[in-house]
DNA sequence: CAGTGGTCTAGACCACATG
DNA sequence: ATGTGGTCTAGACCACTGT
């Protein structure tokens, strides 16, 4: 006997076990960090052997939902929004370390937004978003220029905020004050030449190469919460994957 | 009692057995496309559970070495390079589908290849390379520009052949011809403007934006086998990603 | 039908972390 | 010493494929 919910009877085991666990994570039943229950538990609660416990446990494992620590526990696992967030662009320091640059707010708007962005962030026709432009700094020196959309419904406290009391890192701040948890998200990268616009924000001549990686993040529910364009100079960008 | 090599005692069995059918793999015991043999047949001439084997079996799947076919058996993946090993670069037909750009090899040389390629390859000194320049065309145009080279000792073969009876995709060709196959690969991406060699080869606007893409192609053994930089176009490049 | 991989059980024992 | 995840066993039964 066991107390999945039948939402698929079909379904093996394991899988309905690791549905049922991811939609309680995401619920907010275990944040970030904490740990789940043991796997003994697991096996008592669900009145399931250990191996299909292990197997449910392996798959969010293996999407990135989950970390074990042999000895301690098995933990919801906190993105890390220092690097795995931010693989595109790269910057190193004169000593040669990897460097995060720091953010500027330049302006924040209430508006509906473009119909592209509606579509990826699956909002209305008429729903009201949040607009930050940004600018990210090295130095003082300007090196990204951000257009960001988020739904207002989601993330209505970020309209009381002052422009100069934003963080470096957005997702902390979702976190905190919206209690929006940015699990996963598609970046698509593409080439364009500086326009005016973006030169004078970037310092660049007109017509450089310019790198657009455009951001849709996602929660832990698969729902989309953010969108973005980051545009940042194609001279020292560069990008490393490895393909199977 | 098993019967697995003991290279390592400290590892658990089921590492030892993945080791164990990676090398049977890449050694051509099983080409790909064939079969391997079937768990209780690897249960029994090992002397493991079931369990055990199909957690090595499950490793070499997750890596993308073997594929599974329920009810037929477990295969020696054979990479398909019409798409997986060719992600950044996509042309659209005026029809709107996806077109693979014929190819014409340039030129052909036998030299000691620069330092930074002899290490990437773990080539020695003094050691000969293949080096090949090719072009990629779609409608007689010039879209890519490649720059390959090749270990000479596992080669040879290519030495010989004619320019023109190059096919357009050349892994095939390494298989049949010089039983050398390519089972992944890394790649590392970067923007430059197009100096006047490559303008001209691509029949671009000098310092026009150009992808350049540096790819590094592994056989089953992890030995790297081939270095290429292929380049094109800034212009209607994309690339997308998922993150976790 | 026989043979394959896919799911699942009910444990035992080991290695590691912590008090 | 206790509790955690990690490894491994020796099966049973199911679902799919091809003869």
């Amino acid at each position: 006997m066991n107390r999945l919910s039948a939402h698929d009877e079909r379904l093996p085991l394991y899988q309905r076990l690791r549905d049922d666990l991811l939609q309680r994570i995401a619920s907010g039943e275990w944040a970030p960090g904490a740990a789940i229950p043991t796997e003994a538990e697991l096996t008592q609660a669900y009145g399931l052997a250990t191996g299909t416990v292990r197997k449910a446990i392996d798959m969010l494992v293996a999407e990135g939902v989950l970390v074990r620590a042999q000895g301690k526990g098995t933990f919801v696992r906190r993105p890390d929004f220092g690097n795995s967030l931010f693989r595109f662009f790269r910057f190193r320091s004169r000593a040669g370390s990897d460097v995060r640059p720091s953010a500027r707010v330049l302006s924040r708007a209430l508006r509906v937004p473009p119909a592209d962005v509606r579509q990826a962030l699956g909002m209305g026709d008429e729903a009201m978003g949040i607009y930050l432009s940004r600018l990210r700094l090295i130095d003082d020196q300007p090196v990204l220029a951000e257009d960001i959309w988020l739904p207002r419904e989601r993330f209505e406290p970020l309209v009381e905020i002052k422009l100069k009391d934003f963080p470096d890192l957005l997702y902390p701040l979702y976190e905190t004050s919206c209690r929006q948890l940015v699990a996963s998200a598609r970046e698509r990268l593409t080439v364009e030449s500086a326009g005016k616009a973006i030169a004078d924000r970037l310092s660049l001549a007109p017509g450089a190469p310019v790198i657009a990686v455009q951001r849709l993040a996602f929660d832990f529910a698969g729902t989309p919460v953010e969108w973005r364009c980051t545009r940042g100079a194609g001279d020292g960008f560069q990008y490393e994957v490895d393909i199977r």
